[in-house]
DNA sequence: ATGTGACTGCTAGTCCGTC
DNA sequence: GGACGGACTAGCAGTCACA
């Protein structure tokens, strides 16, 4: 499986955890609306800053988003 | 620490538990010397689609390259 | 055998929308 | 609420000469 697909699967799960809409956890985390939606569609390719800003706002670990990679 | 940092010291952890060089691991898995080199030393902020080159070039997973970020 | 600055092409990251 | 498009700037991917 593609790892942005992957890694945008796991977000969105753990996201949905929280309850919150992709808005609102964009709000939240001063991350760009339509940011969330690419990146959970699989379309972008985050930086490792990037993972590591939404492993914070997730408050998972950088492991858990590579969940299943392999 | 810095995310960048974190995950360069661990790329060179295993690289050099592979026994190869900076250029002969970059030789070997089609990757350009300087590029290893900057990405050690936690200069560059790489995608996680390289980040994935690199697991697999690595024969880790990818949450071994992230081992140590909080 | 590795570190480093500089460079070009392309894309990551952001903002405005519509459906 | 979420998918998707266009446009823009900052910064990454990839490479080189040189130390």
């Amino acid at each position: 499986m593609d790892i942005r697909k992957q890694f945008g699967a796991n977000v969105r799960k753990h996201r949905q955890a929280t309850g919150l809409s992709q808005e609102q956890f964009a709000l939240q985390h001063d991350i760009d609306r339509t940011y969330v939606s690419g990146i959970e569609r699989g379309k972008r390719n985050p930086t490792i800053v990037i993972v590591n800003k939404f492993a914070k706002a997730l408050d998972v670990s950088i492991a858990d988003l590579f969940d299943g990679c392999d």
